[in-house]
DNA sequence: CGGATTTGACCAGCGC
DNA sequence: GCGCTGGTCAAATCCG
């Protein structure tokens, strides 16, 4: 019995490193799943003990004697077998891990290989993953992810957008194929500096990652984000002016059109327009990039379209139309969230579940966030009966009874995101049911490859920009751990990052 | 009065 | 080349 415990505690430190958070959920259900049989194997020991000292006590026969040891036997075999069961079992989660291990290395030798591809074929694309400050910029979108991913620094900096932008914050949607063509624009010198990206059609293709340009040469690749919202614009925290209105065909709703006023000469565009098919929902197009640090509350959008466009990059292939960022990233201060931990409707598949709220069907339209209702796959729904929907605080409060729900989780936070997936809120989770089913669902997303690359991204963005020079309120960071902060500083992200409402009016 | 918004005009790209 | 459309300008207007 002594020989079994041990060989117990010994499957019990099996543990690999570097698994994801998903993986150690799985392997701690798996430890307290054999804290119950090891349990039991103590109560099991203690009736023996009692049918020892009963054996002892009433009858000393040699037969009796035999009877009892052979029924010893009996129960050791059966151990032995639930034992080895066990082990086999710690096997199999053990290959899992390496597999997912695995091909996460596959990925990111994959990525290697697109940057070099890349160095070779066009210098000129590049990824910008803006923290602030401490400025993060790669020559190439897949290689600076990769560098992210490998946690080998968190700053990294190339001369490919020198010399602008130290100290930027938030928004930084730095779009391909950026070539302003009209003399008279007032920002022509900005633009020129941003020319040179992405003039090159980007054919590169590679298992699991298949890039092209997603708009015809010379034209900016935007980031459009689809929300409910009852007010006329989002209030995205950055402060915008109308220069334009016009009256687009097909749709009768009159789109808006507003730049940057945040600071003088701030490239930065955004369309606003109604959705044809649900008035209520306001389609916000925003296309080019902060030359300035932003106010706290922009950072969000900035961080949710540039995930988006990470996301995007990485998963292309599953949307069924490839796509490609096209030099469209931003300040990766990334939170893409999901309502609440509480009870994640189960993924049909999880690669495919991101995709469904970044839409890049349409090219010609660059990336859609569609954070409306419609979002069915990556719900998290506060109580068993809630409808599956994404919150983002700048929506209308119309819609808002799910926002800031009290024990909910309404933002758009990596933290809240991580904080969840590791069961941080357990305590909410009514029944084994929704714990095992959080647990495969944490699993099936955590090994996802594509999925941790976005991740790891933008924790390494998130990592470098929680320098205080970047953020003096800096309350957009709240990793306490470095990985991803608990619960409550998820909430308080939240509060702190999205206070500015939807209906609110701009300016 | 200064800044923001409105709105008609202008320009460029694109398809036929 | 022409017309359509999207995007932008800038004068007029509004508003605090």
């Amino acid at each position: 019995m002594v020989m079994e415990e041990r060989a117990m505690q010994i499957d019990l430190s099996l543990k690999l490193e570097g698994q994801d958070e998903g993986e150690k959920d799985e392997e701690k259900q798996h430890e307290i799943s054999l804290d119950d049989k090891q349990g039991k194997l103590h109560h099991e020991d203690g009736i023996e003990e009692a049918e020892k000292r009963e054996e002892d006590q009433d009858d000393a026969s040699p037969e009796n004697l035999l009877q009892g040891n052979n029924l010893k036997i009996e129960k050791l075999s059966v151990l032995q077998m639930e034992m080895d069961r066990m082990k086999e079992e710690n096997k199999q989660l053990r290959k899992v891990v390496e597999q997912t291990m695995k091909d996460y290395y596959d990925l990111q030798m994959k990525l290697a290989v697109i940057q070099q591809n890349d160095t070779k074929q066009d210098p000129q694309i590049f990824l910008s993953l803006r923290g602030g400050p401490k400025t993060i910029q790669a020559s190439k979108q897949v290689p600076e992810i990769e560098k992210n991913n490998n946690n080998q620094g968190t700053q990294l900096t190339s001369e490919a957008d020198s010399g602008e932008e130290d100290g930027e914050l938030g928004l930084t949607l730095s779009m391909g194929s950026h070539v302003q063509q009209r003399g008279r624009d007032e920002s022509t010198e900005e633009r020129k500096s941003m020319e040179p990206i992405n003039k090159l059609p980007r054919t590169t293709q590679l298992p699991g990652i298949t890039s092209y340009p997603p708009n015809p040469p010379n034209r900016k690749a935007r980031v459009s984000v689809r929300a409910r919202c009852q007010a006329p614009t989002m209030n995205d925290g950055c402060q915008w002016r109308k220069y334009g209105q016009k009256v687009a065909k097909g749709n009768p709703c009159p789109r808006a059109y507003y730049r940057c006023t945040v600071a003088p000469g701030c490239p930065v565009r955004k369309q606003v327009q109604r959705c044809l098919e649900d008035m209520s929902i306001l389609i916000t197009t925003y296309e080019g990039t902060h030359n300035h640090p932003l106010p706290v509350g922009a950072t969000a959008m900035a961080s949710t379209t540039s995930t988006a466009a990470t996301f995007m990059l990485l998963s292309g292939v599953n949307s069924g139309t490839p796509v490609v960022a096209d030099g469209i990233i931003s300040d990766a201060q990334t939170p893409i969230s999901y309502r609440s931990p509480h009870s994640i409707s189960p993924p049909p598949h999880s690669s495919s579940t991101l995709s469904n709220i970044i839409n890049a069907s349409d090219h010609s339209k660059g990336i859609v966030l569609d954070l409306t209702n419609n979002s069915q796959q990556f719900s998290f729904a506060g109580s068993s009966h809630s409808q599956p929907q994404l919150v983002y605080p700048w929506m209308s409060s119309n819609s808002g009874h799910h926002h800031h729900k009290a024990g909910s989780y309404g933002g758009l936070s990596i933290s809240n995101e991580l904080g969840s997936l590791r069961g941080v809120d357990k305590g909410n989770w009514k029944t084994e049911e929704e714990k095992s089913s959080l647990a495969e669902n944490v699993s099936s997303i955590a090994s996802d490859p594509k999925f941790r690359v976005a991740v790891a991204a933008a924790i390494t963005s998130f990592m470098s920009k929680e320098s205080p020079m970047a953020q003096p309120n800096g309350s957009s960071l709240v990793l306490g751990d470095g990985e991803a902060a608990g619960s409550s500083s998820g909430s308080k992200w939240v509060a702190a990052e999205f206070l500015p409402a939807c209906g609110k009016p701009l300016q």
